[in-house]
DNA sequence: ATGTCTTTGTGAACGCGTGCACAAAGATGG
DNA sequence: CCATCTTTGTGCACGCGTTCACAAAGACAT
């Protein structure tokens, strides 16, 4: 889900389900706010619903916990926020450092909710020496060479990356040399850690895609089909589609017969009709 | 996965996989950067190499959308960007208004991943009436009394959010009532949408929450345990402590017997020994 | 043509996650 | 102390997703 290499089976170690781990933040902002209000015990039911998951599913999880309800009664907030807490390891804070401090980067530095959860931003860094010092959300910016140091110093085992996808890789591995073992994503770029680096992406073009395609769907199931045809006539016509590119390869191979066709944006041709539209990265 | 609400048992309709669909654009991304390089065709093996995926998930992914490879050569690189391309609905294009223009709102609009991918910024909509004018990345900001107008004219059906959690809901039901089917939300809170709408959900700190879990766990399984006992030993000291709680509130409730006890953030007692760290929002 | 070699496409098994439904636990009232 | 009622904790079944392993398909050489 997260992890680019590392083929973890998940929840190995008699732990925490994975699936449950991913929820807990969830139940722990809506406990958070019943606290605020000063609420004393919860149902499942209730919290349940502002969280937005199924309460059987949420009962379960806490079993991960142990036994933190009361029968009849409900949960208890406070202990309950403690407990996740302690379980998430927010009771100590966590140094971060923000790598690529650009549009991205500063909007992170910004986030208020970082530091209200147990996190703190360490360090912020960028390899543009004309941004060094420069103070980004109160704090001045530091330039690559630093990164080492500052990890060690600090004792950082939590990275950011918002850099540009092209410096990702290389970032990642100075972070991860230096001693950091988790790593948030925040550039579209698959990266490649050793085992034992926990790596979480987020892609917001990657989550537009998915938003486009059920979109796209909805679009179609209301409309008579454009460009769509059913399922059994899509199989066909792709594998009709096959053919007629293995056909065009080899009248290519026939008229330049030497190693591999460099069959850049030239040959390319919308077997469905009309032209592919190929987009940049 | 997404949606806070929709009960979708994911694939219904006789499409692909929701989970094929998460990982299309990853492929999508990793051709690309081949089409970019003139690489004619590609192995599954190569291919999922690129993509950080498992060779025989990728070509179950790809049967989904047809027979598109060849067999003892691999897949035309451009013959399949262009279908995936398709099948993600990325051969039109998307306008998208972004709402919340503050830091992360900023950032969105500057990120260039949009609009080479299929989707276009339509417009930039903030509440503060200060912003309204202001260009950013070269649109300028409207305000939201104009949300429903802006929704209507460009027929947008893709939203993002990136306000402060109080407004979200608000926003969210604004754009939904304007037309809008798809919705991307960065702000921390569960939005709840009629049946038919899309959310996804991006969450900075829950994301960094996950993290720290697992990071706490490395930390706990090399040293030794600190406030971490074994899981046979956690379940019975939940159970005492549990009847701890259960006796303080007893307790209060016998010196103030009136209705439910106000039990604010005084009387909170950490059973497990230390101070309970509870944090805001 | 025929055989060999590569790579796809997929049947089948397995494991995780989800949700139902219910028994056990405890609160509450008489 | 007993009965009733609420809510938790969980055994169980089901479905989705992942992975293995292999037959079929096609390229390529002879």
């Amino acid at each position: 889900m997260a992890t680019g290499r590392t083929h973890r089976p998940a929840t190995r170690s008699r732990g925490i389900p994975e699936a449950t781990v991913a929820r807990l933040p969830l139940y722990l902002r809506a406990l958070t706010a019943l606290s605020e209000r000063s609420v004393p015990t919860v149902s499942s039911e209730e919290l349940a619903a502002a969280a937005g998951v199924n309460s059987a599913k949420l009962r379960k999880d806490f079993s991960y916990l142990g036994s933190y309800g009361t029968r009849g009664v409900g949960y208890d907030v406070e202990y309950l926020v403690y407990q996740i807490s302690r379980e998430l390891g927010l009771t100590q804070d966590w140094p971060v450092v923000i790598v690529g401090i650009g549009n991205l980067g500063a909007a992170l530095a910004n986030y208020g909710g970082f530091a209200s959860r147990g996190f703190r931003v360490a360090a912020l860094i960028d390899a543009d020496p004309a941004m060094a010092g420069k103070p980004v959300a109160g704090i001045a910016v530091q330039h690559t060479d630093e990164l080492e140091k500052i990890i060690t110093d600090n004792g950082v085992s939590i990275g950011v990356i918002a850099t540009p996808a092209g410096a990702a890789q290389q970032v990642c591995d100075r972070l991860v040399a230096a001693g950091v073992t988790s790593i948030l994503n925040f550039a579209p770029t698959v990266l490649t850690v050793p085992d034992g680096v926990d790596v979480r992406k987020v892609d917001l073009s990657i989550e537009l895609q998915i938003l486009a395609f059920h979109e796209q769907r909805k679009a179609g199931e209301d409309a008579g089909h454009d460009d769509e045809e059913s399922d059994d006539a899509r199989a066909v016509a792709a594998r009709e589609a096959r053919r007629a590119v293995r056909e065009v390869r080899e009248a290519a191979a026939k008229g330049a017969p030497a190693a591999d066709a460099p069959a850049g944006a030239s040959d390319r041709k919308g077997p469905d009709g009309d032209v592919p539209a190929v987009m940049p990265a």
